[in-house]
DNA sequence: CGGATTTTTGAAAAGTGTCAAGGCGAGTGG
DNA sequence: CCACTCGCCTTGACACTTTTCAAAAATCCG
């Protein structure tokens, strides 16, 4: 990634640590998909056996490192993906490097969707954070695809529609929230997301390091650890390892996140 | 509006004028469509003859005063709307009445899109800037107008596809850029959109107040002012009243807007 | 023209970023 | 098994940007 030096651009989200690896080979694609079971697909986007039996023709199962990138702003967009196993991060720069991070992903999301028919080129940085397992699917099929099921159509605009959503809300917290309330609204997605997946809220696992937390709440990663230095001293939350976090009030987090 | 007094919550875009009228009668509505041409309907959707056969039976023209509200945050969803004259906001809030405006819309955008079969209410509040025409759908009927023809479906996810990119560059402002990137990128997209139509990039007119640009760039109106004096001294634009504004240094403006 | 609203500008305060040092934990090699 | 290294996290002190509070200037509209 090009640095270029203006004026006095704030460091902010400046890479401070080597960037990802980013080689030939951006992950091991498989033979089509074995391992893709109706299953895991239904994970993928909640598809019914018909859709499946549609897709499972022209899907392929991707398995990639921690700090891979699965595609680049820039890159030429060929493939919608579907997550099964692992977590990435959707991102945005500027030219000289400060990045924003829009959203986490994770199991059951799409990747690639934001994109219409002339947009041939991603916009954002897919990376991940772990070993990420996805299957892929050429653009044009699924496309086609779509139009050939209602559901799947409506399940593919519903799921855009939940992305807007979460962007209002992202956009909201970004604009007018302060750094401990981002840092609670932070946690509080991520526990409602575990529950989401009906695995318990509490004591949550964070994927993401202290930078990336960052680069996703607009700050610095010395702020974000002083938020939840400041949650702690609190008794909201508690810290077992700084990638361990326990809720231990969840009433006063949403209060402290801003109320909503 | 109920404002509600937290601890210490930073007063940033807390309303300070009174707010707007919102009443029963949030607009006249007109019979079935007759004002409603194929052109407007053009403009609102790029919908071609067929597809406007497909709707001209069910929508409905609405004329908007300023300052007036189509819907809130919670206001059960029954129709989608797409925009034909004037311009409008999009908003969502904090409980302490901290505002975030997270789209202003104008002619040819839809309105409501933002909901997916399940959620029947609206989670953002759509406010005019100036008198505003739109054509109103029921729900329901534009989504069976959708599966009937595939290029209003298409056109559709496009236009959701195009509110995620734009989501996303909103974000990667509100996270990372200074107060003069943020009113630069502002007016650089509000002369972008005026080519869009057509229309000279330069001397642009803007709809709204500093207090409406400040909570859509994530600051207050005190340094939205700044940022356009600064802008001024810097030779960059011009102008002539508050809301009238000459470009004068594309090129420049660009790279002050933080070069993308 | 006059009152109200909005915008601009100034000065002080607050919040967050920057720089710097030290700590903790995981993985490695002796 | 322990010491070492490396990367990440935490904490502190200070600087800087933006907000807050206040008042003057400009604009709008009857």
């Amino acid at each position: 990634m090009t640095v270029v030096a203006f004026e006095s651009p704030p460091r902010h989200s400046t890479v401070r640590s080597a960037g990802p690896v980013h080689g030939q080979v951006r992950g091991a694609v498989s033979d089509p998909c074995t391992t893709c079971t109706v299953r895991q697909l239904s994970i993928c986007a909640g598809l019914d056996h018909d859709d499946w039996n549609r897709l499972k023709q022209i899907n392929h199962t991707m398995v990639l490192e921690p700090h891979r990138l699965l595609f680049q702003e820039g890159d030429p967009a060929e493939h919608v993906y579907t997550v099964t196993t692992g977590q990435l991060s959707l991102s945005l720069s500027l030219p000289d490097g400060r990045r924003q991070i829009t959203e986490f992903l994770g199991p059951g999301d799409f990747i690639g969707l934001g994109l219409d028919g002339d947009m041939t080129h991603h916009i954002l940085t897919a990376e991940t954070l772990t070993e990420v397992h996805v299957c892929r699917f050429p653009r044009g099929a699924f496309a086609r695809a779509m139009e050939q099921s209602a559901p799947l159509g409506r399940r593919v605009l519903s799921f855009a529609s939940r992305r807007i959503a979460a962007a209002g809300e992202q956009q909201l917290m970004l604009g007018r929230k302060t750094a401990v309330e981002r840092v609670a609204s932070f946690l509080l997605r991520a526990a409602r997301r575990n529950e989401d997946r009906g695995a318990p809220a509490s004591p949550l696992t964070l994927a993401m390091t202290r930078n990336e937390i960052a680069d996703h709440l607009g700050l610095t990663l010395e702020t974000v650890s002083r938020g939840f230095s400041r949650l702690r001293q609190l008794g909201v939350i508690r810290l077992d390892g700084a990638d361990r976090v326990t809720l231990s009030d969840l009433g006063r987090l949403v209060e402290l996140a801003g109320g909503d």
